[in-house]
DNA sequence: CAGGATCCGATGGGATACTG
DNA sequence: CAGTATCCCATCGGATCCTG
């Protein structure tokens, strides 16, 4: 890496925390204010109970969010993201702009990748007399 | 999301794009300019073969490697960055930043938590003639 | 309402052995 | 040298059902 090696560490951290399928996403759900479990839930489409419990307590132990549980019948509890949070979010937006300007790009360069192999792969499969297997 | 919540489908794209073990730090390390197979997997410690390889075809199908073999005895394959992989490491690079920033915080922050969990299983477990399994 | 507990299939990724 | 091919296990995450 050209600027300090132990960048790599850090990189690897901050994936670890947020590089898995749901944290940006709750995050960035939280970016509006203060909601509720099943509101937060409802605002997340395809989350399941189970990984936005697990998400939820993920980014609260690494202090990106904080829960409050109100003590009333029926029960409330409220997360809330904190300036930690705050400001991660902020710099994964910069990365969404990133993909944003480029996403066009890359779909280009994919499409024109797949071609190229699918057709080195058929040209494999006649001079073999079709050994190989299709793509799934 | 407060921005504009398309903003999701692009931090997903990204986090896909290298958000897995090892995408990044190949990236950082072809900053450092062209390198062939081997000399990479010794310039990242810890990776296998099978894992070079796939992640390279991966960061290759993107458009952010390219590959480029000479027809020699031995054999010799060099991998260099893109412009589009340049630009993508500058964008990760401000991530790294944060977590420099904030590790130590975020730190704080988890063993914190874990000793208030811990504090609170142990009190439940006393008052319940401690019924519950320990942490494994 | 806000979760916890289980079950289970799908991937991710390591170790090892083999090849053009 | 630069990969492929297998085997195998650990983790991730979805679905479903249960509870204070």
């Amino acid at each position: 890496m050209s600027p300090q090696y132990e960048d790599a560490d850090f990189i690897r951290e901050v994936l670890d925390l947020v590089g898995d399928k749901w944290s940006v996403l709750i995050i960035g759900t939280l970016a509006d204010g203060p909601i509720r479990y099943s509101d937060l839930g409802d605002a997340i489409p395809g989350i399941s109970q189970r990984m936005l419990t697990l998400t939820l307590k993920h980014l609260q132990r690494t202090g990106l969010v904080t829960r409050t549980s109100y003590p009333e019948v029926p029960p409330r509890v409220e997360y809330a993201l904190t300036e930690l949070g705050t400001s991660l979010l902020s710099t994964v937006l910069a990365l969404a702009a990133w993909s944003s300007d480029h996403h066009a790009e890359i779909r280009r360069h994919q499409t024109e990748y797949d071609n190229v192999t699918a057709t080195q792969e058929r040209g494999l499969a006649t001079r073999h007399g079709r050994s190989h297997r299709r793509r799934q």
